[in-house]
DNA sequence: CATGACTGACACCGGGCAGTGTCAGAAGAT
DNA sequence: ATCTTCTGACACTGCCCGGTGTCAGTCATG
């Protein structure tokens, strides 16, 4: 991580220039080029069967810079998650922004950029929902709390639709953890079986879990109780 | 798996008594145990960390019958996956079995139980919910093939609740999935958090998200639409 | 062109572990 | 008592991989 650096301290180093870029420049497109082949790799292979090495090979570099941008394999997966992670939650909101004001629509847009996103991206959806649960330590922390970020994403936005009181805080939390659930378990049941389903088999049903949830909690918009 | 059987073919085996027990039974017990250390490790420690000699060590046995009772590590780890998931399996069919006709308390049995087995054998749902879903082959199809298992017993549990025509098969199934990702989410959650949170309150959410699928499919017993 | 940072290839060490083989001694059979 | 099977301990090989170090060649700068 901090040994290959360029020796700032040394002030003799002038320009840092190199084929045309800083060294700044050179060093976060290496660790870029790492990371996407991380993800590939871990998102196809498996972490425990990717080698540091293999990582290497893929992004065209060698161990040095490999130590250069992690401390460790682990430290990898964890950034790689972090970055995935991001990624999705950044595809979600954007696919949400314009049905702030109509629940339905919001969570449809949503559901459907999730899976939109499995599909384009199954690499990364594999590491961020399978690979991640596995390693232990500082990353099962990550994952609860990144996690966390999605719960916390749904019930920003669905909020401003709630029925006060409607239910304890404690049972929404749940609620909205579960939600994420279902959908997550859908997501890997589909890449799992290739996905072989239609994505629009799964966008309405995993919609109509939310709009169940919807009724349950008095939202309005999901309440026309004659059908 | 069949290197140290009693030769049986050589008609010179006679009883095949060692400590009072059969061979078949000696054997039988064996594996038992190496189960067990298996389900233990695993579930703790995580299968990557756990190696074929850690668990012969807690087994108190030696590879040589690791080797007689398993093909290889993944061989382990699938026999403990089967284990595992039919003793689940087998706790919530029995708890639901005295509510087979009153749908909102048997999905509550269900769900109760279920939670009570995570907390009272976190090894086992650990290695079933975390582990389980990393390794890639053969175990990526048993754990398919598995879930699939307890969304058939979510479906005839409650199919003769369903109104009739409410919904598409393909659909009922996504929702079914759905919801026992839902739960299985909130396991892992649990287990992540060291179930600090009171099982009453993931029972109660957990329920709620039931319920509103209930209402989704127009079941009868949660369509008391005043309340 | 001389200096020094930067780069990539590769060698090397050490550890851990899967899988196999060996062997001496205990437990049963006759 | 003798022979056979069963048992447990352990040695041993081979492999893979994480992590570190070395070195010769390249590019920029003055």
């Amino acid at each position: 991580m901090s040994v290959h650096q360029p020796d700032e301290s040394a002030a003799r180093r002038v320009s840092g220039q190199y084929a045309g870029k800083a060294a700044a420049t050179r060093q976060r497109e290496r660790k870029t080029k790492l990371l996407a082949a991380g993800i590939e790799l871990i998102g196809t292979q498996g972490f425990t069967a990717t080698s540091i090495d293999a990582v290497c090979g893929r992004a065209g570099l060698t161990k040095r810079y490999f130590y250069e941008a992690f401390d460790s394999r682990e430290d990898m997966l964890i950034q790689a998650y972090r970055a995935v992670a991001a990624d999705l939650l950044r595809a979600v909101t954007q696919a949400a922004a314009p049905h702030l004001h109509d629940s339905p629509r919001l969570v449809r847009a949503g559901i459907r950029a999730t899976y939109d996103y499995v599909r384009a991206e199954p690499a990364k959806v594999r590491l961020m929902f399978i690979e991640a649960l596995s390693v232990r330590g500082q990353l099962g922390r990550t994952y609860v709390e990144s996690m966390n970020g999605f719960v916390e994403l749904l019930l920003r936005l669905t909020k401003p639709f709630l029925a006060p009181g409607a239910s304890t805080d404690a049972e929404l939390r749940v609620m909205a953890r579960g939600a994420i659930g279902a959908l997550i378990h859908l997501c890997q049941g589909w890449i799992a079986s290739d996905f072989k389903q239609p994505i629009d088999e799964l966008v309405d049903g995993t919609e109509r879990i939310f709009t169940g949830l919807g009724r349950e909690l008095k939202i309005a918009a999901w309440m026309q109780d004659g059908e």
